[in-house]
Order: C-alpha cells, then structure tokens, then sequence
DNA sequence: CGCTCATGGATTGCATACAAATCCTTGCTA
DNA sequence: TAGCAAGGATTTGTATGCAATCCATGAGCG
C-alpha cells in the first residue's frame, strides 16, 4: 500500500486525533520510508482537506469545527443526490441488481451487529452508486467529504432503528436506480443522509413557539 | 507566490493543455527550482483533481471529459446554491453591500467589456459569498470544481445579452442576502449557473415532440 | 519582579545524489 | 520487411545532507 494510503488510514482509524501535530521523521520513522514520500504524501492529504499543514510549522490533523458537520450532510445530501438521481438515469439492470446485492449484505450484517462490515460494505455501496453516475468530479468532489474521521465513527452512535432504517434506505435506493427513477433516488438519499446526521447530532433544534 | 500557485497558473492559464505532459525536471527548470517542491505541488494538483498522475510514469494535466462540464454547473448549482443560503442566513448589512460593491463594479467593467477585472471580480463574489457561508468544508469542495480550466474561459463565450445577464445575476444575489432571504438567494445563484452553462455549452438538448 | 531580546535546539524546506522503473532505439532473426 | 529482444537513455521514486525558519529557554535590563 502506498505511504499517502497509510497514513490516510492512520488518521482515519483515530491513530492520530484531529489537531495532533504530524511530525515528518516521526512519521517516517512509523511507516518505515524516509522524509521525502511523507512529505508529498501531507500535501496530498493537505490538498485532501485531512491535514492542515502551515508553512515552516508543519502539519496536524484537520480539526473539522462542529459546526461544519452539518455542512458536510448538507453537502453531501446535495452531491450524493445528484449521484444518485444520475446512476438511476443511465444504470442497467445489472447494475442495480449489484447495488441491491449490495443492500442486502449490508442489512444483515447491520442485524447481526456487524459493524466493520457495515463500514466496508456501506462504502461500497456509495462508492458504486457515484461510479455509476460516472463523472469523475462527482467522485472527486465526494471524497474530500467522506474522507473525514467523524464520519468513520458515524455507525458507532446509530441505535437499533436508525441501523435498520438505514439499511432500509439501500434497498430503496436501489429500488429507485432499478426503476430508473431520478427523483425517487434523489429523494431517498437525501433522506438517508439526513437521517444520517440525526443520528449523529441529534434532533435540530425547531423554533420555539 | 508559491511553487504549487505558480503550477496552478500555468495550468489554469492554458500554458500546459489537457492532456500534456508535466516533467518535473522541465517544470523545475521552467519554475526555477528543484524536482522536490515540483514533486509535491503535483501531487497536491492531483488531489484537487487538476493533474492526473501514473505510478513511475510521470504526471499529465487531467482532461476532464466534455460530459464532465455539465456535471460541473450541476455540482456549482447544489452548492454554490447551498453558499448562497448560508449566506444569506448569517450575512450582515456591511457584508451585503461589499458584495453589492464588487457585483456593481463588475457590471460596469462588463459593460466595457474589461474581461480580465470581470474575472477578477467575479472570482472575489463568489469568493466573498463562499467565505461568508463560513464553513471551510463548502469552500474546499468549491474550490476543486471553479478550479477547472475550462472555466477559466467562461466569460470568452458570452454574447452581449449572456454577459449582461450574468452582471445582473451578481447584482440581485447581493441584494437577496441583503434581504436575508436564503430561498432567493439560492435560487438565483442556481439560475446564475444554469445560464453560464447554457452560454458555455448551448442550449441543452430537449425532448423531441 | 516582569519584560525584551538573544541564543540554542528542533523542525521544515530545498537541493542533490542514487536506485528503480519505464521508454525508446537499435540490431538481430524469421 | 515485420516483429521481437536487449541494452542504453530518460524519467520517476527515495534517501540524505544542508540551509532557513520557528519556538523555547534563559540571561540581561528596566
């Protein structure tokens, strides 16, 4: 695996918490290369959003402020809804029965409580489905915000019926790309994603009357 | 400027077409330095997805598939949109009006058909409007989309009517989040974009009756 | 006692040298 | 003459050394 892949997943499994310094022999040291391909690799990840890195000062991790977290769902309800309403424009029927396959593992492994195959298989899921609009911005502009060490946790603070309900969401959607129907499939991923970060930040706040 | 600025302009600039090869001995020659800051600025260009590079076979300035464009002005739209909203929602008096200021200044120097401070000024609006959002994560994610080649000629192809309309667009968002109305604001940032890509790509292609 | 400034240690930025991989040419063979 | 193989040339990947910058500690002065 290249040095960018490690340490990517180093800070994505928690290894380096956000705002801990990244120090390049410290770094080289552990991924066992020299200063030269650590460098390049936080600039990628710089360039990435994951690390923050000031001239002659070094890198941290990126402290993502809470606030931006509900950014990221808004983004990403709006990206992956567009994704999503193009893969059910343009995908076979193969293509959905993969997705669907997909769900389906995904829904019992969420029973069974199986969360690292959850994680892999969720990301799959996602992944297909923007592969399957096709556009390489689509992806590109995508993982920036998927990349990003709180939404690794996020199954962690699901209860058992948001689990289910969002398992159920992968069904549907596949349903709706197997329909071939935009708006359906953009209507259900915004859900899902909004469910999402109920889940995660709990109820917004409403007005008070 | 910054090694990694400096590429970036030749890049955006057109002195390296899509397609082209970039070797680092030639652009270190070319930027007056050595391969290792040329290295690293290529691979942070490669995650904002502006160069695409092979393993040991060197880096290319990515060509973004025609079909791509469209997906472009579909992504600015949700989230430009989404920038507008959020604008709109937090923005203060003063905020408003230095955005009225560039937007006004912008209309004239359209009018006189003063491309280079159109683009200056147009990359400070929407800039300016991304910033007043707040959120780090929306202007990352922008910022690999207005970072394309292909845009850095937008305003080449506007006719008369285009490019008095586009100048109008800028007017009336400052005066909706002024308003702080975000449902204004958003959509006629959606609208702003819908119409660069019609004067970019032409009129879309409509059902057949 | 507190503030300023200098000096030392540590860390990043850059350049250069070497190793590995790729490509391109050239010569041989069928 | 077309195809292939081998070797050199070019290019990328990595390591290391040196210069520049930054931060902290402590001495000197008000």
């Amino acid at each position: 695996m290249s040095v960018v892949d490690d340490l990517r997943d180093l800070i994505l499994r928690g290894r380096y918490a956000p705002g801990a310094r990244l120090g390049e022999v410290e770094l080289a040291e552990t991924l066992g290369v020299s200063r030269t391909p650590v460098r390049e690799a936080l600039r990628r990840l710089q360039a990435e959003g994951l690390v923050e890195v000031v001239a002659n000062r070094g890198a941290r991790v990126a402290e993502h402020p809470a606030g931006d977290l509900e950014t990221v769902f808004e983004l990403r309800a709006r990206i992956e809804g567009l994704a999503a309403r193009q893969a059910a424009a343009v995908a076979t029927a193969e293509d959905a029965d993969r997705l669907h396959g997909i769900a389906v593992a995904l829904r019992e492994h969420a029973e069974r409580h199986d969360l690292d195959a959850v994680y892999r298989l969720n990301a799959d899921f996602h992944q297909g489905l923007v592969r399957l609009g096709g556009s390489a911005v689509l992806a590109q502009s995508l993982s920036a915000l998927i990349h990003s060490p709180v939404l690794l946790r996020t199954y962690g603070s699901f209860d058992a019926e948001a689990m289910r309900r969002s398992a159920d969401h992968h069904i549907e959607i596949a349903a709706a790309v197997r329909a071939g129907d935009p708006d359906w499939a953009e209507a259900v991923m915004r859900a899902h994603l909004f469910s999402a970060r109920a889940s995660l930040l709990g109820p917004r706040r409403r007005d008070d009357g």
